[in-house]
DNA sequence: GCAAAATATATTGTTGACAATATTATCGGC
DNA sequence: GCCGATAATATTGTCAACAATATATTTTGC
C-alpha cells in the first residue's frame, strides 16, 4: 500500500519511512494538528501561511491539500479555501456503523492469524494497574493502552486494505474518543469490554472476539447518542 | 457519480454543484477507463499523452492522478510515473473481507431503514426472467440486476461515509467481479444467494439479511480461491 | 448617515518554463 | 558481436509568475 496511508500512532514514530517528500511531510504534519485538534473543526487554512512556515511552494501545500481532502479531513469550497472538516451527529453515526464492523473484523483476524500468546503482553497491560489508573480518570495512560491493542490487533490482522481503512477513520475520529472518554462511566466500561475481548483472543475464539467488538463500538455509540449535545 | 468527495458529508447529493472541474472529468474518465480494462492492470500512463488528449495542462492530469493514487487504483512510483494497480491474489482476498462487513452492513442498514415494499421492484427483478438469462450466460443482464441491487441497496442504507467506502471498493474490484462470473457455477449461485437476501430484506429480518449477504461474499471468495490460477 | 457601486486587497486556481531523474541510444574497446 | 561507459532523449518533479475569484475598503449619490 501507498506510503501516504501509514499513520502515526501520537507519540510512536514510524521508522520504516526513510524516503518521505515534503508533500508527505506537510500531510503528516497537518493530519497532527487537526486529530490533535490545535486546528479545530472549522478552522480556515490558508495556502500562503503553510508554505511560508514550512518554507515550502504553495504547490506541495496544495498537493497535500488534495490528500487531506480525499481523506475527509478538510474540506476545500473552490475559490474560498480549506477549512477542517466539521462533523455533524449523523456523521458519527455513521463512523460508528463502519467502525463496528470493520474493527470487527480486524479483531477476528486478529485471532485467527496470531498465537495465542502473542495477547499476554496485552493481557497484562489491561491488568490492575491500568483498571487503577482508569478508575483515578488517568485518561492518558487508558488512550496509551487502547492506541497499543488497536496497533496490536492491526499488525495481527494483517491486512494492509483493512489498515488503511481503519488508519482513516481513525483519524475523523480521534478527538471524539477522546471526549467520548470524559463521560462518567464510558471508561470504566470501554476498560472491561476489553478485557473480554482478550480473553476470547487467548482463547482463540475469533467469533466470539468478533462479536465482542461489535458490542464494544456498539455500547460507544449508544453513549455518545445520550450525550451528544455535550459532545459536539 | 459525483466523484470526488465520495465520504463527504451524508445526505443530499449537492445538486447545487454541477461546477464539475477539469481535474474531476479527469478522474471520472480516467475510473472508467481502469474498471473497464481500456488500461489493463500494469498499464504505464504518462502525464503528457493524458494532457494533450484531454487538452489539459499537465498540473491537472497530476492532481487527477494523486487523487487515483489516493483512492488506490493507480500506483505512481517517484521520478517513473504512474501505473494502473496491479491486485494481487492476496490484496483480493483482503479485499473480499472488507467487502464482507461492509455490504453487510449495507444490507443490515438497508433493512432497517427502508420500506418492505421498497424491495419489491428488486425481487421481481431478480425474477424467472433474470435466472433464465443467468442460465444461459447472459452475463450483462446479471451485472446489470446486480448493480442495481447494490445501488438500491446504498440508497437505502442512507450512509454518505459508507457509500464512499463501497465505491472505492467497488473500482477496485469491478474487473474481477466479472472475470468470477465466467466460472461454471458461480453466477446462478450468486443469483440464488441474492434472491434470498432479498427476501429476508423484504420481511424485514435485517439480521438475517446482514448474515445472508456476508455468506455470499465469502463464497465469492471461495470460488475465487478454487479457481484463483484462471483468474488473475 | 446609509446603501449601493466602485475600487483595492487578499486568496485561490492555472499555467508554462525549468530542474531533476530515469530511460534509451550511441559509441569505442576488446 | 558483446559489454560498459557516455551522451541524447523522454518523463516526472518543482517553482514562481500570472489569472480568476472572493473579500474588504472606499467612494459616491441621495
Amino acid at each position: 500500500m501507498n506510503s501516504r496511508n501509514v499513520t502515526k500512532l501520537p507519540g510512536i514514530e514510524s521508522p520504516l519511512k526513510p524516503a518521505v517528500s515534503d508533500t508527505d511531510r506537510l500531510v503528516d504534519e497537518l493530519r497532527r494538528r487537526i486529530v490533535n485538534n490545535q486546528m479545530p473543526p472549522g478552522s480556515r487554512i490558508r495556502e500562503n501561511e503553510l508554505a511560508e512556515e514550512f518554507s515550502v511552494s504553495r504547490s506541495r501545500v496544495r498537493d497535500a491539500f488534495g490528500i487531506l481532502e480525499e481523506r475527509g479531513l478538510i474540506e476545500r469550497i473552490p475559490n474560498k479555501g480549506a477549512v477542517v472538516m466539521r462533523l455533524e451527529a449523523d456523521s458519527f453515526l455513521e463512523l460508528f456503523d463502519v467502525r463496528e464492523v470493520l474493527e470487527g473484523l480486524m479483531v477476528r483476524l486478529a485471532t485467527q492469524n496470531a498465537e495465542p500468546e502473542y495477547w499476554d503482553g496485552l493481557i497484562e497491560l489491561f491488568g490492575d494497574d491500568l483498571e487503577k489508573a482508569v478508575a483515578e480518570n488517568d485518561f492518558n495512560a487508558y488512550m496509551a493502552a487502547i492506541a497499543e491493542f488497536r496497533q496490536s490487533c492491526i499488525d495481527a490482522a494483517g491486512s494492509g486494505t483493512l489498515r488503511g481503512l481503519l488508519d482513516d477513520i481513525y483519524d475523523r475520529v480521534l478527538s471524539m474518543t477522546r471526549r467520548l472518554m470524559l463521560v462518567p462511566g464510558r471508561a470504566s466500561e470501554g476498560f472491561r469490554q476489553h478485557q473480554e475481548i482478550l480473553q476470547a483472543m487467548r482463547s482463540g475464539d475469533a467469533e466470539r472476539a468478533e462479536d465482542l467488538k461489535r458490542k464494544n463500538i456498539r455500547s460507544a455509540r449508544q453513549w455518545f447518542l445520550k450525550y451528544n449535545d455535550f459532545l459536539l
